[in-house]
DNA sequence: CGAATAGTGTCTGTGAGACAATATATG
DNA sequence: CATATATTGTCTCACAGACACTATTCG
């Protein structure tokens, strides 16, 4: 029955040949109202031209999620000790002729950047030429070519943060620590891809998870808006049932 | 940098070693209102008497779902041409030191099997000693020492479940295609682990999903119950957001 | 002052949960 | 009839969304 139970003596290479493990980024971050992500232009068979997400191997001593971390830190070249981010297991690619040179298994990963709203995370900064560079999510799914299944990989990874934001306080992870409501209103306009929250019913639902810092921040019109730190019940794997009633 | 463009070019086999790659399975099925799922006793080392999922390894042509589909299968015995059953693919365990043996990798499925709520199906029928064998999944929980990182996995996929059922369908994979409500009602509570859901409610809330097939099944005590269908609309990947207003 | 924005107040509709009431079966 | 269960009815509460209103800032 081939179960795990029969490893080392019926295991035959031939019939379960070993792959290549590698995980693929899809690495977001929010300006103004807009998600954007790092892309590769491939300069090479295969896809070449195309674009492609990055990623990396998975080396001998680490587990996928360590390589994500690493290659986020690679790729970025932020110092992620210091700059927040948040990486989470999106879901592994297997298909055999995923990539046509051999066989490559993917653990697709989503990494969530802290940013202002104002401007990204400088990319790589002194890499050569076919290093990342933001582009706009949407716009690369609308009108350019994916290289692999990263077409598929990067449109999971936008539903499940679109769904994941409903019931969690996971978008707070694309704004500073202390942020204004209006920030975290754009991420959710951005994910959402809505044209506009309503800004008081989205205060009041948000209010309850916040904590108020006491100062205000003024923006080029309008009054100045508060500044919020998350509770801190809300945050890393958040509550998924806040206010549920633990039976039903 | 180590982006998939340097694949050919760079690869050390070296530096970053091929893997096995594996599925775990958790099978999951309902009688009276407990969760059960298949178990193998381990018989050598590692985990020697310990419990442990099915599983098994991909195939060169195949990728992991279609694995879990296979030894689903060959674990069972089950015709699932016939048989009703759902799979997904739940996360990717990779430690490097998760099997002492070797680099194995693998891919975590649930998979879920109708039942009427009275008998299991039955498993690997005319199978040697090492076969899988229902139980009780909390008892395991509790009081079983599980091999590897199973344990992890099994909770996984619970959790999983549990949040799941809250807001799709997915419940309704554990129970025959018609069915009536006290049916559903025992897989809420063998899958929240909770007494007893309000009856009137249970039927109210999920009665606007279902089609009565205008037949009635009788109990060995008081009314007899409706026949149901879950409406198409709600089933396979159950949309994730029913009466949701699109934007906020 | 006029425009833009933050934050609050208000109203309404929906849905969940507690619980009662009614209907239908078995023994 | 006593008991168990299904199903419907009612009431209440919480919350979300629509929308009006006030307050605060910039130019």
């Amino acid at each position: 029955m081939s179960t795990q139970e029969r490893f080392l003596e019926d295991y035959d290479p031939a019939e379960y040949p070993s792959v290549a493990l590698t995980v693929d980024l899809v690495v977001l971050a929010v300006t103004g109202s807009t998600l954007h992500a790092p892309f590769i232009r491939r300069g090479m068979h295969p896809f070449k031209d195309a674009l492609a997400l990055p990623g990396g191997f998975v080396g001998p001593d680490e587990d996928a999620e360590h390589a994500a971390w690493r290659e986020l830190a690679e790729e970025t070249g932020l110092d992620l000790a210091t700059h927040r981010a948040h990486v989470e297991q999106l879901a592994t690619y297997s298909s055999p002729e995923r990539d046509p040179r051999m066989r490559v298994v993917s653990v697709a990963h989503l990494a969530l950047l802290a940013t202002d709203g104002r401007s990204l995370p400088e990319l790589a900064p002194g890499s050569d030429a076919s290093a990342a560079h933001w582009k706009p999510v949407r716009e690369v799914l609308d009108h350019e070519e994916l290289a692999f299944d990263h077409r598929e990989i990067l449109t999971t990874a936008l539903e499940r943060l679109a769904g994941k934001i409903e019931y969690t306080l996971t978008a707070a992870k694309l704004v500073p620590e202390e942020f204004a409501l209006y920030q975290l209103r754009h991420v959710y306009e951005a994910v959402w891809n809505t044209e506009k929250l309503d800004a008081g019913n989205f205060t009041r639902k948000m209010s309850g998870a916040l904590i108020g810092t006491g100062r205000k921040v003024a923006r080029s019109k309008g009054a100045p808006a508060a500044v919020f730190t998350v509770r801190s019940e809300y945050l890393s794997p958040p509550m998924a049932r806040p206010a549920a009633t633990s039976d039903h």
